[in-house]
Formats: structure tokens, C-alpha cells, sequence
DNA sequence: TTTTTAATGGAACACTCGTTCATTATACAA
DNA sequence: TTGTATAATGAACGAGTGTTCCATTAAAAA
């Protein structure tokens, strides 16, 4: 048989997501992948095709972490709502400094790529986007048979709401990353609009 | 004396205004903006000086036309809250369909520019965005005055919480652009959370 | 140890990028 | 009508793009 990878494929990805989280897709050229996860570009053709593949395993990579994260939030509380909280304060403030950008990468895949030039890539950030957003009206769900939430509330309507907040806060916090305004704006989002 | 320029300078930036609204500053190409504007390069860097100038005068322009739309609004009625309500009324359902994009230019670019790559670019933009929560503040003050709001809001702190409510729903709605439901969350940023 | 097979490195390709500039066209002053 | 100043043209430049190709390398199987 034959030579097996000597690289780490999870890492690669990794690395790679951290790039096209934070200069975007168009922002990102091959060379710069090629530096950033110090491979050949035979290598990386061999392995991931293309740009465009690699971008979209990123974005999914970055997904599916994103993921890991609501489940751990909601694994932390027994409590369906309050696990949810707990994901939107580490999303929007944890997020506010060190990472490649505070924004999130799906957001600003959907917010970059256009049906003309990149329609695939686009549809799966927008697949993966709607994806949470399910899982938001899931958990919404559960926290209205579990008398968290009024019975009357429309959990697909909360969650798109949910979205909204999330999107609006990680993309202003780009301008004004004052922790306070931040935190109150979290605070606010449950205890205010459509959940009273 | 010499020749004049035959061309319409404002119908120029329009134009450019319009396909770096729609692709992006990376999307767009100066081949893009050679055919969409009908200049050869030398006509456009004689005028421009550079992409990264065209695009500066791109986005002020978008900047001055939207304020225009806001002092439209407000010019409508005699209640800075009602003049308010109006525009975002016109940006976030009327901008839905047949524009360059639902989403803001300006935040657009914000998501996408870099300090690293585009420093006074990206900078330019967060000005262009502090300026309108400004003017959001001030007509949000005269609504104090005027006793459309309560007294004890504090203005400023209003002012960004309407940028991010515009934020997430012109981006969301790139994703779900169901005119009810973004009607309803328009309906609700001034029935629900921090106004009450 | 030899054979086999795939991973690797990196030069090179065709193309596009933003930009420049010598040339040509045009309108006005003299 | 001619001279002059400036606008418009479009070929061309060097650098950068995504990608291909293949000789070389290395490790597992025979």
C-alpha cells in the first residue's frame, strides 16, 4: 500500500476556517490559504478540490462547532431557556475580541456572496443558517411545554426573532464593542418585544 | 479652453454605487465597473484616481442618499417618531425587492472589510454608520421633547438599539424575506423591549 | 529488500487583477 | 483656421489569481 497524509485534515480545516471567517471568501486567496496551513497547493487540491470546496467544508466546519456550543449551553442547565441565554451571552460577548472576527461566519458568507457569481456557496450558508434556526424553534418548543415560555408564543416566530437579534448585535458590534451596551441589548432581547 | 467631460459624473458614482452595493468592494472588479458605467480605464482613474476612491465616493454617495430618504420621512409628517417609523418602514420592506441588495451598503462593507487590507476604507464606513445613529439620536431627543417618548430614555442608547433592530432584519431578510414577518418585527421595535 | 501507491513540493499555466500611458479626439480661444 | 488644452481611448504592464502537472519522496505491503 501506499504514503498515508502526514497532516492533521480537522486542523487544516481549522485554519482554514479561521481565514475565510475573517477575510471572507473573495478576501482570502489560495496563496494566503496555502501560508496559513502551510501545505503545497498539490496537497491541497489532492485533498479538498477546490476553493470553493474548501470554503464550503470550512463554513460547515464552522457550523458544526457553532453546534457543539448550543449543545454544551444547553447541556449546562436543565432548563431549555436559560441554556439558550447562556449560547446568545457567549456568541455575542466571548466573541467580542480574540476570534477572527466577532461577527458570524455564516452571516457574513450569506451577507458577501451573491446568487450570480456563487450560488452554491451562498445556498449552503443559507442552508446551515436556517439549520439553527430550527434548532433555536426546538428548544423553543421545549420551553414552552415546559411552561418557560408563554403557551400562546409561536416558537418559529421566537426563533426567527432570536436571529434577528443575534445577526444585528454580532454585525453592530463590529462598530461599538462597548461590553455594557452589549450586555444590556442581550439582557433585553427576553425580557422585552415578542416574549411579553 | 478645452474639452469638457461628456459625461455625467453623479450617474457615474450611481452606477458604481450600485454593483459594489450589490457584489461587494472584492466582488467587484474594475473590468466590472468599466462595462457597467460605459468608461475606459483611463476616463475612470483620471476622474477617480483608484478603486479603493471610486468606492469611498461610492459609499458617501450611498450615505447622502439615504439621509436624503430619512429628512423625506421626516418631512412627512411633523412627528420625528412617525418620520422614524416611516423610514424604516421604507428601508427594510421597500428595499426587499429590486435593489442591489435588501442589505445596507454601508454595513455590508463593514462585514467585509478588514483593518488589515482596507483600514481606511472600513473606517470610512464606521463613520458613515455613526453618522446616521446620530442623526437617530437627535430625532429621538426632539421625540423626548415632544413627549412621544418617555422622558426617562435615554436617546442615545435608543439610537443604537434602532441600528441594531435594522441591522438583523435587513440581513435576515436576505435569508427569509416573507414580507409579514419582517413586517411584524418593524411593527414590534417600537411596541416592545426598551421603548416599554 | 523490493514493489507499489499515493502524498508532497513547487514550478508553471492561463487568466484576471488594478493601473499606466502614449495616442487620438474634441471643443474652445485667438 | 489654427493652436492649445484637456478628455477619451484602449493596448499593455507587472503582479496576483485559482489551478494543474509531474518528478520526487516516503511509507506500507509483498
Amino acid at each position: 500500500m501506499s504514503k498515508v497524509a502526514k497532516f492533521d485534515r480537522e486542523e487544516v480545516i481549522q485554519k482554514a476556517t479561521n481565514l475565510y471567517w475573517g477575510k471572507g471568501y473573495h478576501g482570502t486567496s489560495m496563496r494566503n490559504l496555502q501560508t496559513a496551513i502551510d501545505l503545497r497547493p498539490g496537497s491541497i487540491y489532492a485533498t479538498f478540490g477546490s476553493k470553493d470546496n474548501l470554503f464550503k467544508e470550512s463554513i460547515q466546519y464552522y457550523a458544526n462547532k457553532t453546534g457543539e456550543v448550543l449543545e454544551n449551553c444547553l447541556a449546562e442547565t436543565s432548563s431549555p431557556l436559560e441554556g439558550l441565554k447562556l449560547f446568545i451571552r457567549k456568541l455575542v460577548i466571548e466573541n467580542l475580541e480574540g476570534k477572527p472576527s466577532c461577527m458570524c461566519m455564516i452571516v457574513k458568507s450569506i451577507s458577501e456572496l451573491t446568487d450570480a457569481d456563487n450560488k452554491e456557496l451562498l445556498d449552503e450558508a443559507k442552508l446551515l443558517l436556517a439549520n439553527v434556526e430550527n434548532k433555536f424553534a426546538e428548544i423553543i418548543t421545549e420551553a414552552i411545554k415546559l411552561g418557560e415560555i408563554a403557551s400562546d408564543k409561536d416558537a418559529k416566530e421566537l426563533a426567527s426573532y432570536i436571529q434577528v437579534q443575534i445577526i444585528g448585535l454580532r454585525t453592530y458590534a463590529r462598530v461599538n464593542s462597548n461590553v455594557e451596551t452589549i450586555n444590556k441589548f442581550v439582557n433585553e432581547i427576553f425580557i422585552g418585544s415578542p416574549f411579553h
